[in-house]
DNA sequence: AGGAAACGCAACTAACGAGTTGCACTAAGG
DNA sequence: CCTTAGTGCAACTCGTTAGTTGCGTTTCCT
């Protein structure tokens, strides 16, 4: 559903990528306990999140008046899988030709 | 050296990864080529095996008159082992959490 | 030699995106 | 209740970027 160059442009982003990271490392966490780690406004996470969640990097989840962000690691799969395909792709390709040469 | 946002933000565009994907399964090719094939001006192609050239993945080979352009698979080693890395991460810390709860 | 093919550079437009400020709304707590 | 903390929404600025067109330069080929 979500397509590879939504996902890499969600994480192309450098203030963008911390907040992800941040929440993998220290878990769980609101935009306004996040900004006052990341030297960004409050609704500049907000938004940054609102991207991350849009491509299913994170998930919402609202208690009270509060809302928590979580990251969720299976997005990242996509990712890693895209990668080692497409390079896989190349290697592939690289056999055929050698190969072909003998 | 590359940071991490810069690899993603060069992958983030939709005709730029079609670009890198075309050059990763078709192998080595010129601007020109590759403007045959996607529906953009060669000026735009050039700018983008530019970006991609610039964060290393792809290298400039020239031949005469004419730049053929190289797909580097070593590159998406680092997309890969920082998604790799990044779940990891998150999953040592659910199980940090998943001990502590016993 | 001279035309055609491949490329680079520069200027320009249009759109997107990151960040801010300001304000209204809702929920929690004394 | 009334204050305060946590969000959301809207409008605005400013820098970046994808894409185009135009032109000059170099290389190949007949």
């Amino acid at each position: 559903m979500t397509e590879p160059h939504e996902l890499f442009s969600a994480l192309g982003d450098r203030t963008r990528l911390g907040v992800l990271t941040a929440l993998a490392r220290s878990g769980p966490a609101t935009a306004t306990e996040l900004a006052a780690t990341i030297p960004v406004t409050r609704q500049a996470i907000s938004k940054h999140l609102a991207a991350l969640d849009a491509v299913g990097l994170v998930t919402r989840h609202q208690e009270g008046r509060e809302v928590r962000y979580q990251f969720e690691a299976d997005a990242l799969d996509t990712v890693a899988s895209w990668a080692t395909d497409t390079a896989g792709t190349w290697d592939r390709r690289l056999d055929r030709l050698r190969r072909s040469l003998e």
